[in-house]
DNA sequence: TCAGTGACTCCCC
DNA sequence: CGGGGAGCCACTG
């Protein structure tokens, strides 16, 4: 769906980001196993727009922290939360802990134990381009 | 249209 | 490690 298609939908309707980023977003973010995590930049690069991070917050900002989606597995590129800004920080912390993730005394959690990449055919259905995902998930330790 | 806005990142000190 | 500053870019009013 795209931006102009949305405009026909009743005001009435409280309607999410459903735009293409924004719904490749929602659809990576869905994926993301318990006790795995992605960095808005990972999840911007799958979607399609590697250095739209900001969008990524965006996208999940606008989705609202009781939302069904697993918001909480998407940290930043420190390893750490970024919510706290927005009064979630604590609330991400606790949910992500229940799921095992231990972060350190700086608030950081460990990226080799908790990094999650997306399977060939995950990705092939984001239709990431493969030599992007090859490229990136080296980067990231999934060689 | 177009400037403004970030749940971001990277770089430098 | 931490803070500041400059890019980034889809989305918005």
């Amino acid at each position: 769906m795209n931006s102009s298609s949305a405009g026909k939908i009743p005001q009435k309707i409280r309607r999410k980001q459903t735009t293409g980023f924004a719904e490749a977003v929602l659809q990576i973010v869905k994926k993301i196993p318990k006790g795995k995590v992605l960095t808005y930049g990972q999840v911007a690069t799958i979607a399609g727009v590697p250095r739209a991070a900001r969008m990524v917050g965006g996208v999940l900002h606008h989705q609202g922290a009781w939302s069904r989606l697993p918001w909480q597995r998407v940290i930043n590129a420190k390893g750490g939360i970024s919510t706290y800004r927005v009064g979630f920080g604590e609330k991400q912390k606790v949910l992500l802990e229940r799921e095992g993730i231990q972060f350190n005394r700086e608030g950081h959690l460990d990226f080799k134990k908790y990094q999650w990449w997306p399977s060939d055919k995950l990705l092939k259905q984001f239709e990431l381009d493969s030599d992007l995902a090859q490229s990136i998930s080296r980067r990231i330790g999934f060689r």
